[in-house]
DNA sequence: CTGAAAGCGCTAACAA
DNA sequence: TTGTTAGCGCTTTCAG
């Protein structure tokens, strides 16, 4: 019942505590023999320690924070498998926060982390972040700092991104080249910079091939399901709706599949569509959709490599470590 | 850059660290005035009570786990933010363990919590967890723990499941209603309570219905996703496939889909095709997938909930409290 | 190779 | 109302 704690080990084998301890993290001083009784008797006795006193012992956490919008969002699942794969190898805890996209929760995780739940932060803003100063305030306090997908672009430190621009620009391209000439783009949040980037590319794509830009086909999408619904459901309703759509999340998906559907509008007919989106049934959709789609678990493996990286020497620079990995463009018959 | 510790903030103010520190808990024994100067410097110096000396001290961690085979599964993620929500009302942290659907991973992850890591468990078995002596060291070790969705059914313990077996029995019988007589069954580990149940509620249906039951159209999938597909793939190509099918997890949808579109079987026409789903995107598959929807988010909540009540009050007892809500049949076109 | 003892940051019983 | 002090379980010098 009573949790059996270092003292009784020292206690059952007639050892000191710091005898246990060192076996216990296999020191030099210790000879084969005592190590082997030590650990023996431990799991007899189902001994675990007690991580909190080392940590407060060791002044490491041996955690590391996660801070993402959701957790029910194929990009941040799959970039949460790569992260924890490489957390584990290191003998380290993920500690999963999700701010729900809200900044007053991103504001209030960052300062409880200051207290040394964690040793380092991974983390991909929300939509409401516009100002960076409680990350700031983070760093400041010693605790490096990797962002991944959603950055904040004012502040030094690694970030790991994809080809958000580029990627923007070659959906659009596309939906050129299948012949749409009114293009819709779906953001979400102007403050966020994955959203800015790839609107970039859309208009630049619009700019070089000569296609008309109304402000009227973009939307600005929010937390708020029913909200986003209403909008695109707006959008494709108008006389002269967009022939073709690029959307920034995932999320925004099954809400044009369904306008559609209950507007009468086929895709991709009336409408070509693309979406960045990891979503595995993106194949299976009615009509599958073509898609940008980010290499989410190598993002988050690449991320948390280099929080270690840091971790390990505080020589290491993260601001000198930036990556921009290239998302891959699929074409499904979502663009026919 | 270092962190500000009580000892700091007392010496700032001329108080003693136990002034500060009944002044942060709101103890009545400190006079308001106090307590805003505490507060005041507090913030001034960006001063955060350091978690794990709080646990180590008082013996709580303030930390719940949760320990599930994947996040990258809507189920499992709703059920996350179930559980979430409830946690961050009551102040606890969630700590999330992947067990990757891995027995040893399971067991060392529920080997640490004994460590004193967490102060309760909510978990779902791997599909490799056939025996359950690690979870009754952890709850002899005092940890209270609740099943959800994936229970080991000997355990006594809460546990909080949908009723599978009544779903399996009505997703099969709406198959048969439908036309189909040949039926099979993708289920996933033959230690899985759920799969269990709903494949006794399957072979219920059959019976009552007199419909031949073919040992062939069972199909025990694994957590090898290439291996699924070829299962799959071979069950669909037989001389005799099914012309119905019911699935009992998420993550047999895309392979089912893919292996009909390369066969050439039309859905629902060559195969009806019900699945155990949280998709979003169900509704919107080619053709829209009938599923049994579970309701993740309140199961979680519910979990959680039982989780904190016997925190809170020892003499509650988990065991009485197991609770089957059911699932939701919702009808699409895949049965069409 | 092993042990004694200080102390990580905090809480809570007891004193003042 | 505020202060003193003894630990929580562990690691880590430093001595033996």
């Amino acid at each position: 019942m009573k949790n059996i704690n270092i003292k009784d080990l020292a206690r059952e084998l007639n050892l000191s505590v710091s005898t246990i301890s060192k076996a216990f993290h296999d020191s030099h001083e210790i000879s084969e023999d005592t190590k082997n009784r030590v650990l023996e008797t431990a799991r007899r006795l189902n001994y675990v320690p007690n991580p909190y006193a080392s940590s407060l012992r060791g002044r490491r956490s041996k955690n590391i924070g996660v801070v993402i919008p959701e957790v029910a969002d194929s990009f941040f699942s799959l970039a949460i498998n790569g992260i924890e794969s490489v957390a584990k190898e290191k003998g380290y805890h993920v500690l999963i926060c999700l701010t729900h996209e809200s900044f007053e929760n991103e504001k209030n995780i960052l300062k409880e982390f200051q207290g040394g739940r964690v040793d380092g932060v991974i983390m991909s803003v929300s939509t409401e972040t516009s100002e960076s100063g409680h990350i700031l305030d983070l760093m400041a306090n010693g605790l490096p700092l990797v962002f991944f997908d959603r950055v904040c672009e004012e502040i030094e430190t690694a970030k790991i991104t994809t080809d958000d621009f580029e990627s923007g620009y070659k959906a659009t391209e596309h939906l050129i080249q299948q012949g749409c000439d009114k293009i819709g783009f779906l953001g979400i949040s102007k403050c966020l910079s994955i959203s800015n980037r790839r609107f970039e590319g859309y208009q630049k794509a619009l700019n070089d091939h000569v296609v008309a830009y109304d402000t009227k086909h973009t939307v600005s999408c929010t937390n708020d399901a029913a909200h986003n619904a209403a909008l695109i459901k707006e959008l494709l309703q108008r006389k002269d709706h967009p022939n073709g759509i690029v959307a920034t999340v995932e999320k925004l998906t099954t809400p044009v599949y369904l306008a559609c559907a209950e507007l009468g509008l086929s895709i991709p007919g009336d409408l070509k569509f693309i979406c960045f989106s990891n979503l595995e049934t993106a194949s299976i959709l009615n009509p599958s959709l073509s898609t940008i789609t980010q290499p989410a678990f190598e993002m988050g493996q690449m991320a948390a490599t280099l929080l270690f990286k840091s971790l390990e020497k505080t020589s290491f620079s993260l601001s000198m470590e930036s990556q921009v990995i290239p998302s891959s463009f699929i074409k499904r018959n979502s663009t026919d």
